[in-house]
DNA sequence: TTGAACTATGAAAAATTTGTGAAGAAAAAA
DNA sequence: TTTTTTCTTCACAAATTTTTCATAGTTCAA
């Protein structure tokens, strides 16, 4: 889910580095273009870009063209950026398929909080998946592959799993396991615990012992690696 | 496809007079509020609204309060018209998921040109004929056939069977199903969803089995490949 | 090495949830 | 209104999950 690609072009490489720092500091990766011939070699070269931030006006290639171009092959959203906030340029943007506009001067705020929420409408909502080691956990879907294979899961267990793979390599003791799997107002044993985690382990295959017994603890998610 | 309905919320009668006649012009159906209070009201009592364009600066409720109001049970898209373009506005906006924004004054090529997008990202992508493993669900025809014999739904039956196929893979639980199929007033048994899964698995033949168990969660539509 | 404390495991018991048919309530049609 | 259809509730059986429990196996520290 995080890391997700955005290709930032503008030929003012102040401005280039101004965006990409913010961007940056929310964790995303940042490629850069200084034309729009170059924006569409990248685009077509990186095939996991998920938003281009372009500006319309560019030498060689402008903005409205690189988005044409792109559109014919890729749904990938645009945020265009935008010297004067002229009436017509935002009709043919929609028709284009621009999916925002931001106006320079613009405050790092703005943009920021356009791209988290451009990002959210397209690849927000899919990306509940959880991969790791071999095993893919889908919050959406309720289910769980094991190298590839579903494996059926009782709702506690796959609650409990899900704790336990958004939580690696963390020790986890028997109460915080049930604070957090369990409701707050349950007061039977903690030993029930036990029993999932056995039951998880044998249907999760060679994968279960990714299920460490920490002695006298609890117990902690952890991929051999 | 055609005839969609927008909600204008604006204390200006005048203002919605301007917003309606345009959107009118394009083919929508505008039902006019002129406060927050009247909004929710006629938001919640029709289930099919596309669309909600919000001015922030109203009496009693004001937009942001009734945005608020709306996304605790609806993914409505809401495009907030706003008198000075304050960053802060915009911020807090995207937070509470409000889909556009536009400042007034604004000329109605905007507006159209706005409206069009979102809908076109958000109802636009609907079908009226979804075809899912066999099973043709034809919206408009309010029919259904599987392997092409028609099958006689009921009004609800029908209802739910096409929030199934839109939600195609994804665990729906009881409570989701009943704020998405039932109107949001419906305070009954949720039980009342098992009754309606049993009629449409007997009645879809062994299609039926499309419609999953999720054992201590609800359902789940999925077709075996 | 030994024993106390802890964990693993299989099986049984308890609890929860779902499937189903039928009946009552509500809504729509005649 | 009466009739018909649809929707909801209910009760109970069936299916499934969750918890408990007894026993066997491990670990750790003196």
């Amino acid at each position: 889910m995080d890391n997700l690609k955005i290709l930032v072009v503008d030929d003012e490489s102040r401005m280039r580095k101004l965006v990409k720092d913010f961007l940056v500091k929310k964790n995303y990766t940042v490629l850069e273009a200084e034309d729009g011939e170059q924006a569409i070699d990248i685009f077509f070269s990186n095939k996991d870009i998920s938003l281009i931030i372009l500006d319309i006006m560019m030498p060689k290639l402008d903005g409205w063209q690189v988005c044409k171009e792109i559109r014919q092959y890729s749904k990938v959203p645009i945020i265009m950026l935008t010297a004067k906030s002229d009436e017509k340029d935002e009709l043919l943007g929609f028709e284009l398929g621009v999916d925002e506009y931001i106006s320079k001067p613009f405050s790092p705020k703005i943009l920021v909080a356009r791209v988290d929420a451009v990002l959210r409408r397209t690849v927000g909502i899919e990306e509940e998946v959880i991969e790791v080691g071999g095993i893919v956990l889908d919050k959406v879907a309720h289910q769980v592959k094991v190298d590839d294979k579903n494996i059926d899961l009782s709702h506690k267990e796959f609650e409990l799993l899900t704790y336990f793979v958004t939580n690696q390599g963390v020790a986890l003791s028997r109460e915080k396991i049930l604070n957090n799997v369990w409701n707050y107002d349950y007061f039977g044993d903690a030993r029930t615990i036990d029993t999932h985690v056995k039951k998880l382990r044998s249907k999760m295959g060679e994968k279960g012992n990714y299920i460490k017994t920490i002695w006298g603890l609890g117990y902690k998610f952890e991929v051999d690696s």
